[in-house]
DNA sequence: TTGAAAGCGCTAACAG
DNA sequence: CTGTTAGCGCTTTCAA
């Protein structure tokens, strides 16, 4: 009756509606959701919400959810894979509409939970061979094979790479690999003090820049970031050792988070539009869960786009 | 059965589990949470989770909500307040243990359906004399009067302003007001082209300072930003007309996101510790429907410090 | 100690 | 077109 069906004499609905008022009646979703087996709940994974990628991703997403009366079940995991199989187990228990993943890592332990927890998965900004559903991600490795292209061809030698975690397959192996491949394919041998590693922060950044100054006896022409926090970081290390940049040394970084352009000097970055795949991840999603869907995508791959500023010359 | 009672033998509990394995059976939270009346969820209502603060706050709380094994169901609104009271009746229907608003602004209707929803509510980073619940605040309006008392103990006297939206009465209002106050009680009157208007993004910032810089005939000698991010523009802006931070012109934000320290200049701001009081907002939630709790706390004000850097002398 | 039955609030199906 | 009923999967209660 409340559910409005198609012809109900107006009169009803008013007297409906102000009983409704009158008794505070409100709907319980979870009774329904229990009886119609379906919550409009989706799960979402995310390795750190106070990542700019990631936050930016889910904002788009949750328009996008709250457009069609879908509600978020934040997991936020820090990159805890513990916790990650938890959010698994919870939002399956809980009967998710499905599961969105955006995890730093993909491990085989993964793959088994996610294959056989038997709800739609979508797995963001990374992929995995044997996890059995779609992936939208970024072509990490090309771009940042184009971005050391660009500087061997403003005649950078010295290229120094602060490289993400491997276990990040893309953020980190794949973007260190597009590093490697491009000085490899133009002649220049990998200078093991020119390839540092840092996690995810700023203040990891610093320190891996440190290193590498310390560890390479001149300085480098130019520094790559694997993430603009990890640029960010090193440009802070080499402004306070009086370096100049881009004059004695040009940095770029990976991403494009909102405040590389307002830095100063503004930050070269490679922009992934993390909002528009948030987007077009939840309308691939709806049609997931909707069914209508051909079920034939193995991987959506979204254009990166490289952006040069002041910080590198 | 499978809620391990006290008194079940070995034998048994191993036969049931690997039952539960073979079945692969797995509990639904949802009739669970029917039956129970509870449900382990609790709607978290933000403004903008891709605002630093924000999403600093909400991994606080996350961690400990997952601790206890709790979930969040997100509302990010966007600050579109029709959004929010969608999200305060999905989150009262589907009985969610409880609910916290991190909205930037309070309006009546706020009041009113958040009064009615009867279900625990917590505010964060907003009050409101009608609103019947505990809120959790930093005073922003203290904070920033000691900020521009300090500014004019240093010798500063045309100071200028960015607001944020004064709907928001903590970073809006209320700072202003520190500094309008501040100004009056050391003697010095109010310009109005040194109070301008932005909103919460870096874009608008930057707009700000070129309409102030345009408007005030000289420049000021300081900028006092709403919040980093404001400030963070209009340094952006500043440094594009060569003027150069601090030397003819110092610059202060609001904040102390994670990206202020790491800027060159180093952004002075106001440290509010949002990871602090996330923690602690989920604990007194947990107090609040635990109802072990008093019940009578109106207000918790948390400390904020002054973190002089660079970008002032 | 164990098993059966009632009922949480809702919807879908069916009977009136 | 309206009202009744069964049952979603679980916990709690009560009987065996």
């Amino acid at each position: 009756m409340i559910n409005r069906k198609p012809n109900i004499s107006v009169d009803v609905q008013k007297r409906v509606n102000s009983a409704v008022k009158k008794l505070k009646y409100r709907v319980n979703l979870r009774a329904k959701s229990l009886v119609q087996n379906s919550s409009n709940i989706v799960g979402v994974i995310a390795a750190d919400i106070t990542n700019p990628p990631i936050s930016i991703f889910i904002d788009a997403l949750s328009a996008r959810f709250h457009e069609k009366g879908v509600g978020i079940l934040l997991g936020n995991s820090r990159n805890d894979i513990h916790k990650e199989f938890e959010f698994i187990d919870l939002f399956t228990a809980r009967k998710a509409r499905g599961i969105i993943f955006t995890g730093e890592k993909i491990t085989e332990e993964h793959v088994k939970k996610l294959n056989i927890c038997n709800i739609p998965i979508l797995v963001v900004d990374q992929d995995h061979e044997e996890l059995n559903c779609p992936a939208i991600v970024f072509d990490n490795y090309q771009a940042s094979y184009d971005v050391v292209k660009l500087l061997i061809k403003k005649g950078h030698r010295d290229i120094g790479f602060i490289s993400c975690p491997t276990e990040d397959k893309h953020a980190g192996f794949l973007r260190q690999k597009g590093y490697r491949d491009a000085l490899f394919d133009n002649g220049i041998q990998l200078n093991r003090a020119l390839l540092q590693y840092a996690e995810f922060t700023m203040e990891s950044g610093y320190k891996a820049m440190e290193k590498m100054i310390k560890n390479f006896k001149s300085i480098p022409s130019v520094i790559f970031g694997a993430t603009d926090n990890i640029a960010i970081g090193a440009m802070k290390y080499l402004h306070e050792k009086e370096y100049s940049i881009p004059g004695d040394i040009s940095v770029f970084g990976f991403d494009n988070i909102p405040v590389s352009s307002k830095l100063i000097p503004s930050l070269s970055s490679v922009e992934l539009d993390h909002y528009k795949s948030g987007i077009f991840a939840a309308d691939l999603f709806f049609q997931m869960t909707d069914s209508k869907f051909p079920d034939g995508i193995k991987k959506v791959i979204f254009k990166h786009k490289i952006i040069l500023r002041e910080s590198c010359r």
